[in-house]
DNA sequence: TGTACATCAGTGAACGCGCGTTCACTGATGTAC
DNA sequence: TGTACATCAGTGAACGCGCGTTCACTGATGTAC
């Protein structure tokens, strides 16, 4: 007599329930593996329901379209982003270690999370994206402005327009870790960490008063 | 009688002649407004052959496949910023002006030449360029740094590493272009130019010896 | 504790689509004599 | 100047593919009584 199995979709994963139990944070998951080995080109919600094992129909009682799978990653990246920049700052003694410890921990998150990272800056999210995805990628930016603001404040640093200096940082950071997750900076080292290091050292050398 | 006439693959473009005559460079400049108006991910060579009036396998008389194309486009654009960097840098009086040139030309290259800009860092092309497509790249950076060591030897500047100082430069520049191509600074300014402009002569301030 | 039933979260087949690429072909062009 | 012929650069039909999305369905779970 055959026990009937729900049939697996993939040699990527076995399931014995037919309720899956975490399907939503499991083709989070298999989203964010997918980006990180293949880009986010590879990405298809068929390629995901077969990644966590789970017919093509399955992602629909979880998200709309592909597009609001993405956005949802993007919305929880941008949220990791703001936590990791306001624990780098809260575990600083003042405002200027607290600004090179920003400056890091952007570069490292990047390092750390690619696929997070490539998602959140797609401009072709940005018609998908709700308010509250909005405010999400303004919330990691505020951090970095407010660190701005009370280094100026000290009077030990250069007195220059805040906003200037604020959007001047974001670039750096920004364009350092792009550079990196787009490989250009392969030939140059092989530590993006130790790298950001050496940049957020010589940002605090040069923007002493 | 009836007169054959080529058929016209899409209201794009009509013509009369069985050969285009200079397809190649059509080819070239349908994908870069494709880019531009829909983003890399609308660029497919049936898109692209039909924006230039012309069945879908005549693109394969000219480019093996749609990675070639891409990468040629791409090849282009890292020519095109390397004269625009070295254009900036030779007409400018001296070394400290010639780096904040280079800054603000770098932006400005972005800004004018969106669709370039955005293929040129793609790190799926990666596997389909040339050694001679990896020195086109090298090329425009080793601008940048021969200005660096210019600004360095007239002991007008900070005595920092010629290295770091580099990438910091060039990570600023990119993120810069970067995050206002992809939106990022919509709710911060209307004129990246005028940013950059401002911006570099916040780098030219603080790196003053 | 047991039963009826609503709701939830899956299945799997089907749809129409655009894609990259191939191929036998043909019209236009250039060259040798 | 004219002719034969090779080569170039198109055509258009065809291939197989994976995609997003829909839908009637069904198994599992939770709740009211």
């Amino acid at each position: 007599m055959s026990c009937p199995q729900p049939r697996n979709y993939a040699a990527d994963v076995t399931r014995t329930n037919y309720h899956h139990g975490a399907l939503r944070e499991a083709l989070l998951t298999a989203t964010l593996a997918l980006i990180e080995s293949d880009g986010i080109g590879a990405v298809s919600l068929r390629r995901v329901a077969r990644a966590a094992g789970v017919s093509p129909g399955a992602p629909y009682h979880h998200f709309p379209d592909r597009a609001a799978l993405l956005v949802a990653l993007s919305d929880e990246g941008f949220r990791r982003l703001t936590v990791a920049l306001t624990t780098a700052h809260d575990a600083a003694p003042g405002p200027t270690e607290a600004l090179e410890a920003i400056l890091n921990a952007y570069v490292r998150f990047a390092q750390d999370n690619p696929a997070y990272f490539r998602l959140m800056f797609r401009p072709e999210l940005k018609q998908s994206r709700s308010p509250e995805s909005d405010d999400a990628g303004e919330a990691a930016f505020t951090v970095l402005d407010t660190t701005v603001i009370e280094c100026l404040a000290t009077n030990t640093m250069q007195p220059v327009d805040k906003d200037v200096l604020a959007i001047t940082l974001w670039s750096l950071v920004h364009g350092l870790a792009s550079l990196w997750l787009d490989g250009q900076l392969a030939h140059h080292t092989d530590n993006p960490a130790e790298l950001a290091r050496q940049v957020a050292a010589l940002v605090t050398q040069f923007t002493r008063a």
